[in-house]
DNA sequence: ACCTGAACACCGTTCAAGT
DNA sequence: ACCTGAACACCGTTCAAGT
């Protein structure tokens, strides 16, 4: 909760946790080019080698950056999932305006994610919640298919559809490479809702 | 042609292209991260300073390569496109797999394209290319509506639905979340053409 | 145990100087 | 015009030394 990384109140309890947040904040104001380990570790007022006794390396804490923001994506996507009053449609549909949002929201930290900075490691921790978000899909589709709203094939193969449209929005809408200057902050929403749209209409009886 | 670029033969007519050709070299062998422009340099076999008479700097480079990445791509997409005997599916499907296929054998320049290392420039060249590529997409769609064998909506909507799931695959993919262990080489094009059947029943009548 | 400060081998970029 | 070599301010990483 204290937010305040100016002071040089150093060596206190939780520096792993103010070196994320330190190079979190650099990563949103500078982005990924801009964000080295002796800038981070003078934003939260420490030299620059004591962040080599919480993280190995500087791919390290971009991996535990990385692992965060996939932890944020699928909170996000579950809790649109988990509207309990909302149809299988109605389900996909908001965990994909969701799924971009945030994407959009945050460019940086996507990039981290998805952009190849990271490389897979042995643990691959992110890898597993980026598979708690897809079974959390492939639940959504399981429904459909059982009141009849959906085609009848495996649920997989439909979420992973649906997974990769929403995705490839979220990277060039992230990469600049969707006309977003027509439409602007609520347009995108608009371009996310056609798309899955037509998504969902292509898994539909 | 000239493919050694080992010997001390600097200050010929074209250090551009020899600097290019040396940096996509090392983009390959050591990825996004070990691609220093002294390195490039050094490859090419002139002083560190050289490339400033070429590139205005790093991020220069690195947009020349991306443009050229574009252009591969756009190519592979268009030849895919103008197989005359293929129907509107076909071509669709076959785009879809070059696409993808051209993304995950070269993941280096695909990260440095969408990956976010390179900000949206003045000319911005490379938007022209990929408007072009997505150009050659509604002008499939559009056929395919003609014949009847599409929904009658806007083609560039349907296009963007396909353009997404293909890009979205492309990148889960280079970002190593999609089980492509289980399947192996051979086995990317076939989940490709799941998601792109998926895709295309979606959109067809 | 945790952090510091010096040190090393690298960077990107600039600039006077050479041909 | 084109390239070099020195110089500057930065990097990531290591390590002896401090508390």
């Amino acid at each position: 909760m204290n937010t305040d990384a100016e002071g040089p109140h150093y060596h206190h309890g939780d520096l792993r946790n103010a070196l994320l947040a330190a190079a979190e904040q650099l990563l949103v104001e500078q982005g990924v080019a801009g964000l080295s380990l002796r800038a981070v570790a003078k934003q939260a007022g420490v030299s620059h080698a004591a962040p080599y006794r919480h993280f190995r390396d500087k791919a390290a804490l971009l991996r535990a950056l990385a692992q965060s923001g996939f932890e944020r994506l699928a909170a996000v996507i579950l809790a649109a999932t988990e509207t309990v009053s909302h149809s299988p449609e109605q389900k996909l549909l908001e965990a994909g305006v969701a799924y971009v949002r945030l994407a959009v929201d945050q460019p940086e930290i996507s990039q981290l994610m998805f952009g190849g900075g990271i490389k897979p490691q042995g643990d691959m921790a992110y890898r597993q919640v980026a598979r708690a978000a897809f079974d959390a899909l492939v639940e959504i589709i399981q429904e459909g298919v059982r009141t009849g709203a959906f085609r009848d094939r495996d649920p997989q193969e439909l979420a992973l559809v649906a997974w990769t449209a929403m995705h490839g929005m979220a990277m060039l809408m992230t990469a600049h490479l969707l006309d977003t200057d027509s439409t602007g902050a609520a347009g995108v929403d608009e371009q996310v809702r056609s798309v899955a749209r037509n998504v969902i209409y292509g898994i539909s009886k």
